[in-house]
DNA sequence: TTCTGAGCCAATCACCGTACTCCTT
DNA sequence: AAGGAGTACGGTGATTGGCTCAGAA
């Protein structure tokens, strides 16, 4: 037993206020948008569970484009290909630019190359 | 306008657009340009992210296998050695005797 | 006088504060996965971009919601309607739930200790529909 | 088949949460 | 009054790399 005993209020997290990830990251990534002035604690909160719900829902779909391939590992292409194809996804299509194979890129260049 | 930046497509854009994230979309790609053009990106040649940890990590006992020991585990190996080490040196010394 | 030039910052930016730590997110991804799932390393990483992005996202959203109604503080509402408006309604009902439960649990933190109000079935539901492709 | 690269381990220390003050609404 | 930003502090989990064999190719 510790000696913890009476009225020693010295940590009082809830569960309910705490999330998976760090709310004082989230809140500073938040706050990276020059027209945020301020965000609620409430706010913070929510945007963590929300990111957390939608990284579940992520890193499903991202397996199950791995397994059509007959993988059972998680690589970028996959991610790359869900973002393309999925229409709620679209936001991330510039951060995750659609992979193109190396072979096409290289002949891409050369047909550019011999318009000129 | 005489804009100083340049637009560059990475892809070609998709030919239909989610309809509720297209402005979004939009407004978000001006403010990480702008995020861009304030912040270097010195491009990351360290593999790791903090000196200290780095070295920490270099430092650490590990297995046969690569991986990290723990403190107990690293104490009882060293237990074992010095108890193998006392059992030769009897061991020697009975031999001597005879 | 066009003296606008993007301002030098000499001082070093903390790359990793734009995102969230890569271990909270791995986690997060392998407790979404089959037990023999693996993930590479470059996925890891691209999703911790995504993610940063995705709260980037509704962030902005909301941010243009509390300047037309003339607020400074963005709450719990502007991120419920930046979700619908962005076309993540399904996650609204949910989320709601959470936003009541903690108003709730922070304003019984300032006269008593808080009590369970079982948040975790709440999770556990709101994981459970999107398994389908 | 060949051979790349992801999981595995846990100790330090950078950062998170808490408590507090000050300030705006 | 209510509550968010800023600051200080103490407690703690994210960061971290070498080796092996899943599993990508």
């Amino acid at each position: 037993m510790s000696s913890k005993s009476g009225s020693s209020p010295k940590k009082r997290s809830l569960p309910q206020t705490t999330t998976s990830f760090p709310l004082a990251r989230v809140k500073r990534i938040m706050k990276e948008d020059k027209d945020v002035i301020q965000c609620s604690n409430e706010s913070v909160f929510l945007v963590s569970l929300a990111t957390e719900y939608f990284l579940d829902y992520f890193a499903k779909k991202s397996f199950n484009q791995s397994q059509s391939e007959k993988r059972r590992t998680v690589t970028y292409k996959d991610i790359a290909k869900i973002v393309k194809d999925i229409d709620q996804l679209e936001f991330l299509s510039d951060v995750v630019p659609e992979t193109v194979p190396l072979k096409k890129a290289l002949q891409k260049q050369k047909e550019i190359k011999g318009l000129n | 306008g005489a804009s100083a930046g340049v637009v560059q497509n990475t892809g070609e854009e998709p030919l239909y657009v989610n309809a509720k994230q297209y402005h979004r979309i939009l407004k978000r790609r001006e403010a990480r340009t702008k995020w861009e053009a304030y912040n270097k990106n010195p491009k990351k040649v360290k593999g790791y992210l903090h000196e200290s940890r780095h070295k920490h990590a270099m430092k650490r006992p590990r297995g046969p296998g690569g991986r990290f020991l723990s403190s107990k585990e690293l104490a009882d190996m060293a237990l074992q050695k010095q108890q193998q080490e006392q059992q030769q040196q009897t061991q020697a010394q009975q031999q001597n005797q005879t | 006088m066009s003296n606008e030039q993007p301002e030098e910052h000499v001082e070093e930016f903390k790359e990793q504060d734009r995102y969230l730590p890569i271990a909270n997110v791995a986690r997060i991804m392998k407790r979404a996965l089959p037990e023999n799932a693996k993930i590479a390393k470059d996925a890891k990483e691209c999703v911790q971009e995504c993610v940063s992005e995705f709260i980037s996202f509704i962030t902005s959203e909301s941010s243009d919601r509390c300047q037309n109604e003339k607020r400074k503080t963005i709450n719990g509402e502007d991120i419920l309607w930046a979700m619908q408006s962005l076309g993540f309604e399904n996650y609204c009902e949910t989320l709601k739930v959470y936003l009541h439960k903690y108003r709730e649990a922070t304003k019984n933190e300032r006269s008593s200790a808080g009590k369970d109000t079982g948040m975790d079935e709440t999770l556990a539901n709101l994981y459970q529909q999107q398994y389908y492709q």
